[in-house]
DNA sequence: GATGAATGAGTATTCATTCAT
DNA sequence: AATGAATGAATACTCATTCAT
């Protein structure tokens, strides 16, 4: 008798949930957990406040889910870099690019939020244990190792440089976050030149 | 009449909104305004909630007058640079070791959360207007072109060189503002690199 | 999509709109603006103290919105009184008996906590620009002409006549108003002798 | 050592005490006790808020205090009127005429407060056992019963007329006491035709 | 699945009262 | 006696969450 089978209602199932958390998102990544209002959400989503609690048990829930995504995203697409068939100097201008890019503000804005605002879920902060700075610097220590000895990386402590570098990128990433910023993101070459001879 | 005279009064008066200030602006920093309960506030103030509405109006009106603070401070600070006796590279150099200072760290990220931040009262937005990033770049302007003739700042369009070592600058002290943060401050010399040849 | 349709939730609306107003009616009228409490209203209306809040913007948009309608009210009723086809004394004693009349008190107590009260929202005081006592004594004055004419209604000054006359009903109204007040409403034959001869 | 003596400092606690009454006189009156706040009190004395509570122990003791003040005065008053050596008729307008003059506003006002407001302190409340409407109405039943075997005064029931009659006076005194009131006090020779024939 | 009315716990702010000087 | 800083309880208002439809 039901007009629409299972898997449309799965469908619409899944869309709905991937469009609220798209608002989520943005509205999250701007105003912070605590300023964020679920109002908020289901305006930026054109849906009712009731909805939000169809796909989400709390705000909290939401904001774990999307930190978890973003960093998840993060941390691989970082990851997959290394295979790419490009010198190791190539792969961090890549990198820095990527980063640099203006659709991944959001999640950099996100994962800021997430990583110094205090009231944050508990979840949240144990999701930093394992996409530590220190897990980044892991992941991209072979590639900056690997360019120095070529030459093309500066010398010197290389945590140090790495996690000097991903705070500058991710500092970029905040600043310019918000609508109608007055922060500029640099060229990459200019950035490039923070971790070049 | 008084049994304290005008005066003792008035250090009561001033060194109980000091210290009410100080309060506010560690808090407001890292929390920022939507965030920071007034109670927040009177704890770390080690006062009474009701006292601070002795010495405030409302939360905003001590958020203005923090971001004002903030904002005189570093124009004022940064325009002093000039006057100093020494070349344009060391004036630059001098510049950024004094952003990049663990003291400053809550002004920046107070005023990174008043630029940002959309629950903001309308007279922190008109603020903006006298302390824009043009004017900072004005206001540098001539010092980076004495070092871009001197040979020892890199070529290039200076409004972006500029605005561009701001941002990076203002994004490394907003992300190591809270407290246990992963990311770290970079080296003078690596944020030297930036901008000189 | 919506479950109750438009005209379902329009009508709930307006119920319950109507039942927080009567309620906040009885509470202003008997303890003034300043004097009530959200708590008292919502208590009274029988419904949450967020509810309010949904129908209502704030305690002073509650008041305002019932003064407005008490003033339209009481001066429209006033002037349909005109067309009535009896003789002036008549309709002189069919306007007092309806204004003394139980159930109009709150009506004229609000107006008198309106008018008087000082803190009271600007907006109430602009509506006294319309419905002045001015405005009443004009609408009433051929009325009164008329009857004095007539040779019904004691001659002198019509203007000081109307309205201590209506400051006189609008006292009484107002001394009677509370539960369990002392005080009396005089029969409407003793108050025909202070304007007939 | 003291340069004040005794008496001197006796005199000065009385004239303080009584200028706080006076303007606490104005400002209940006006604002209700609810309404008034301690810190207008003090302004319209002219003294600190700390002062008040050097003479009062709290603000219903300052309201129970004036109410008894006001109630006495005008019961003291109302039975010292039967001595004079007028006829009844006489005497109800020289009543009528105390009771409407300008000066005693203040009281009749702070005493209607006092009998309607809800949130008054219970002693104030036995006063009005005291001091009730039917106090009044004895007090004044020998006179308007001579007026009425004079023929002087309208025929009836003189519980119901003389109640109504101070109900009336109230009611006004009540109206006109606010300050820029767009209220009228009635002439006497008005009021008079409420209760002679 | 979808809506928006309804609730109540939490937060900003006010104000009676106390207290050190 | 006099002051005004300081406190904390009370109150207006907001917002996450629930629920009837």
């Amino acid at each position: 008798m039901s007009p629409l089978n299972k898997e449309q209602l799965n469908q619409i199932r899944d869309e709905r949930k991937e469009q609220i958390m798209r608002a989520a998102l943005k509205v999250f990544a701007q105003w912070g957990i605590v300023g964020t209002k679920i109002s908020m959400i289901a305006a930026e989503a054109g849906v009712s406040q009731g909805l939000f609690y169809h796909y989400f048990k709390s705000k909290d829930e939401a904001f774990i889910a999307l930190v978890k995504e973003a960093m998840e995203i993060s941390y691989t697409s970082t990851k997959s870099l290394q295979s790419i068939p490009i010198s190791p100097l190539e792969k961090i201008r890549f990198l820095t690019e990527a980063i640099l890019e203006e659709e991944s503000k959001y999640y950099y804005l996100l994962i800021y939020q997430a990583r110094s605002s205090e009231g944050v879920p508990d979840e949240v902060k144990e999701l930093f244990t394992q996409y530590s700075m220190k897990a980044y610097v892991d992941l991209l220590m072979p590639l900056f190792a690997e360019g120095q000895q070529a030459g093309e990386i500066v010398a010197g402590d290389l945590e140090e440089l790495i996690s000097s570098y991903l705070t500058i990128l991710s500092g970029v990433m905040v600043m310019n976050a918000r609508e109608s910023s007055d922060y500029r993101i640099p060229e990459v070459d200019m950035v490039m030149r923070l971790v070049t001879k």
